[in-house]
DNA sequence: CCGCGATTGGAAAGCGCTTTCCCGCATCCC
DNA sequence: GGGATGCGGGAAAGCGCTTTCCAATCGCGG
């Protein structure tokens, strides 16, 4: 590897005034500038204070966090995992996470993991060596059992060091975790399609074995179980994206043209789907009927408006967050300003919070699921044979 | 003492060994085990250097990323200033900046500012404060001239300090920058409309002031005077959202029932103003089209397909980051793995690079223009009358 | 009027790491 | 064969800050 820095660093020098020269500007010592410039226990005498403030904005004076950092033993800086940012369903629970972590002063390190188990494992890593305070996991697992059990003993290792660790999505018993409530949902989806008379049903998955696959699934097979078991289904399996959606759709109406109805594991995917079923001349709903997964935005906007289950995908970035910070700072200001968005959020179905015992050694896991709701749009209807 | 933090703190130590205790367990200086562990200009003999690396992987050692960077007065850390990461523009940006943050071995961290100038400044300051090596900042600058002028001069004050900052939209003439081709979208958009035989138009504007939304504007009123100039423009101004745009749309259709096209000054605002039409009868395009700017993912999967202008937003903040970190490490190794995306990216107007002298002092501002083009979908279709 | 606890400022010891010197030794060339 | 040259390793001086002690000062009751 190429060697570090090649520069031969004409002015390296970062940033104004030191805090030792704003207490010789000042006139006070070391101790008392930090004291008067950080939030310390001690007190300062005000006029002192004041002059000390005064000289340090003169200064253009800017604390060094890393030495901060090393000094305190700990930072403001958290870690969020994310499959990709550029997916409508990360870009919530970022923005979510986002949100609770502004409140609570920390500064969010995102890492685009683009579902890669190596980069996963580098970025915390990384984050590890930056003594993030906190790393939120945002998606599940790998598929690969190998890959997971290395992510989870990357996980548990940075526990074991101090780190806190939230998932969304279930990384195994150590590891807290909010878990949308993938299987009621997809419990929802079959029973609608059921009940609209639907029987032979396509359903578009993302990759076998990824969990939340696995789970919407599984919900989608009871339901249809309990309300009509007479009813095919066939799978047709792509990438969780909008052209995993689209191809797997496509296969799907060549293989079983009779389907009268398309159950899409997530909303990208329906996206896909509904493109393939225009493109071969099928309507939506009067022919096919889709229902998605996640609800996001765009979804109300689309041509049919599309029915699908409703994830709260920023209120878990925001609980997420909020699990992930106060577990070690036990103290809450009331200081919730979220919005409508938050609403199912606030009403976690475990007492949670301080709850627990505290820290490493003798922890308690704690998992906050998070509930999912069918949204009835147009692009349901009832089957026709 | 109450201390700060209200954990009684049983046991606030994190990570695992240090570089001096693997060091001791290898029988070697503190100076070795660095110089074996971090890149170094040092050669150590290879025997040594293996074992202290397995006495470090036994130990489970991590390097201490503040400690690295007070000793090493620098940071791996880079800023990125976004609107909002949930608007689909600017997940698009961030997800390019942090491909090339990935291959340059940074951090990214991110910070939503919710176009609030206050929480802009906040976060430079913040990001000032971590030592971040360069801040990417986002999006147009703040309406308010007084919040422009101050964001400008705290970005300015951190260039002095040594950081880097490039900014997608105009910043002033202190900061480099990349600008997406505005004026010649807005060009291009009227002249398709134009051709198309259009005479009433409707313009859905975000917020006046806002340099995005001018230049837009204003290539769009060039265009139509040279290739309709019998044409009649309204405006009708919304927030820069996907609802913003639905209320301009519908107050413009109450108004000015007689317009035969509708541009929407942002793809978000044109789905409102989809949304506004549907909902008015109003069919898309035979009745009336619509044109829209910056060609998000989705537009294609609307009904009809959205004939927009195509901004390169993945591919600039893949430019916007490259410009950032390659201003200070003039040495680039030639890994350039990005995939088609960065195609249009990779033609940049300006010879750039190592061009403009380096530091701080004698810099010399460097811009770089990104194309915008024209894709004609579904949405438009010939006025009638 | 003196002693004592309370208060507030300062000196100094790190936090974990990088990097400059410096030193010993093997190599090299004439 | 002898000084010049390199090369690999170690000692130690910080990087900028927090925080523990310690010392000085002040207020007060006895």
């Amino acid at each position: 590897m190429p060697t570090h820095r090649s520069t031969p660093s004409p002015a390296p020098r970062r940033g104004g005034a030191t805090l030792q020269q704003v207490a010789d500007a000042a006139g006070v010592s070391l101790a008392t500038a930090s004291r008067v410039l950080n939030g310390s226990t001690r007190t300062v005498n005000p006029e002192l204070s004041a002059h000390v403030k005064e000289v340090a904005s003169r200064l253009r004076y800017v604390s060094h966090g890393p030495a901060q950092a090393l000094a305190r033993a700990t930072t403001s800086l958290v870690g969020l995992l994310v499959h990709d940012v550029n997916d409508p369903y990360f870009s919530a629970i970022a923005a979510g996470a986002m949100r609770v972590a502004r409140e609570r002063d920390l500064l969010v390190m995102v890492a685009n993991t683009y579902r890669d188990a190596d980069l996963e494992l580098d970025y915390i890593a990384r984050l590890d060596a930056q003594r993030a305070r906190a790393i939120l996991v945002a998606g599940s697992p790998p598929v690969e059992a190998a890959a997971a059990a290395a992510l989870r003993e990357r996980l548990v290792d940075y526990v074991l060091g101090g780190g806190r660790v939230v998932s969304i999505g279930d990384q195994g018993p150590e590891i807290d975790a909010l878990l949308p409530e993938n299987v009621e949902g997809g419990r929802a989806a079959a029973l609608h399609l059921a009940g609209l008379g639907h029987r032979e049903i396509g359903v578009v998955t993302g990759p076998a074995g990824l969990v939340t696959v696995a789970e919407r699934l599984e919900g989608f097979s009871a339901g249809l179980m309990e309300s009509a078991d007479d009813a095919h289904v066939i799978a047709q399996q792509g990438d969780f994206t909008r052209d995993g959606g689209y191809r797997a759709t496509r296969r799907l109406l060549e293989q079983h043209p009779e389907i009268t109805a398309v159950f899409a594991l997530s909303d990208l995917m329906a996206v896909g789907a509904l493109a393939a079923l225009r493109e071969a001349g099928r309507r939506v709903p009067d022919e096919v009927s889709v229902v998605g997964f996640d609800d996001l935005a765009i979804c109300a906007d689309l041509t049919p408006a599309l029915t699908t289950v409703r994830v709260d995908t920023e209120g878990m970035g925001e609980q997420a967050m909020r699990m992930v910070v106060e577990a070690d700072s036990p103290d809450d200001d009331g200081g919730s300003e979220s919005a409508g968005a938050d609403g199912a959020s606030s009403a976690p179905d475990v007492a949670g919070d301080g709850s627990a015992t505290d820290d490493a050694a003798g922890q308690r896991r704690r998992i906050i699921k998070s509930p999912t709701e069918l949204i009835v749009r147009g692009s349901t209807g009832p089957a026709v044979s």
